[in-house]
DNA sequence: TTACTACCGAACAATGTGTTCAATAAAAAT
DNA sequence: ATTTTTATTGAACACATTGTTCGGTAGTAA
């Protein structure tokens, strides 16, 4: 890709999501990104075909690569699933939250924590299902198996929501026994 | 109040119900609006500030009444609260939407599900904490008080937002018992 | 009848969207 | 080093949406 090409697209991504850790999505405009890009309207308009369009793009960019780096590099595999603790995973996911990498916590603590949020917990729930085995507990012998899934991947969003709107102050394994302890 | 002013009024929130069950609350024109409610566009505007605030005014006249019937109405109050059942509160919440009071389904299961969703959660809150004694398990010792009423919330929304999205097929008996198994 | 009030509809400025085009500059290919 | 290709620019453009204004009309209440 033409060096170019991946520093506009870079200076837009960075520029968007500058304005969406202040301002609610339907309210900003291109006229706004392109000024804080310092780009021309019509390099945006080659890059992305709406504002809406950039938006699903950097989901993409975040979160598919959080999650595709949990699964897939061996590394990161080993220190998840050697832990003996049953909740290593999620643990990780906070921890890795905490510490902000990707600049995660800007959206999700913005006025647009809802889109991202939703975002989120599409891309979690395969996770969960390959975790589900370390829930078995009487209620999932009760409960239709999607139902659950769908349970544990809210329960772990919304105590993500919880943890961000209180200012974060647990620590991640405090906030990951509370997230097992609901669950 | 004028039966000119009701009217139109009423007018405006059927064309607007309607058009947020097909469409997103983004992507719908004030002028579809009028359209859609047969009123000029003068008088949209002198009875709305801007979409937003027709919005609002909207979920008050949904969430408000229907949470305020069930706090007041000493019949409904009486029903809810003498049954022996410690989950009845949610059971006759369940039946609610279940019977489409309101046409809220048509809301809570169109494309702006999220939207209505949230304003759901922010009204349930109150409500769950006056039940909170109900929910008095080895949890809710361990867990901070915000916390727990929270997560109580967010799992009746989500509980309902999967009972949607599989079309309703479970009973709101069967909905309440996976409520009260999974939080 | 008289006053009041809501509604209408057309026109309006202001703002935002997405496209087009010719000129310029950077990158790649020869 | 030169040519070719490609990305960017900035301005101009048509178009849609917003929210306001105002004179005329019609329903409501005294």
């Amino acid at each position: 890709m033409d060096r170019r090409q991946r520093k506009t697209r870079e200076a837009i991504f960075t520029a968007f999501t500058r304005l969406l850790s202040k301002k609610e999505f339907g309210k900003i405009t291109v006229g706004e990104i392109i000024e804080q890009a310092d780009v021309g309207r019509a390099t945006f308009y080659a890059h992305f075909e709406t504002k809406e369009d950039l938006l699903k793009e950097l989901c993409q960019e975040l979160f598919c690569h959080l999650f595709d780096a949990m699964g897939n590099d061996p590394s990161e595999h080993r220190h998840i699933f050697d832990c003996n603790a049953p909740s290593s995973v999620f643990l990780h996911l906070f921890e890795h939250l905490k510490r902000n990498d990707h600049n995660l916590l800007q959206l999700l603590s913005g006025e647009n924590n809802q889109l991202f949020l939703g975002y989120f917990k599409n891309n979690l729930n395969c996770l969960v299902e390959s975790q589900l085995p370390l829930f078995a507990q009487i209620k999932s012998e009760k409960l239709p198996e999607n139902f659950w899934v769908d349970h544990i991947s809210s329960t772990f969003v919304e105590t993500l929501r919880w943890w961000i709107e209180n200012g974060m102050a647990q620590s991640p394994e405090t906030i990951t026994e509370y997230f097992m302890l609901a669950v």
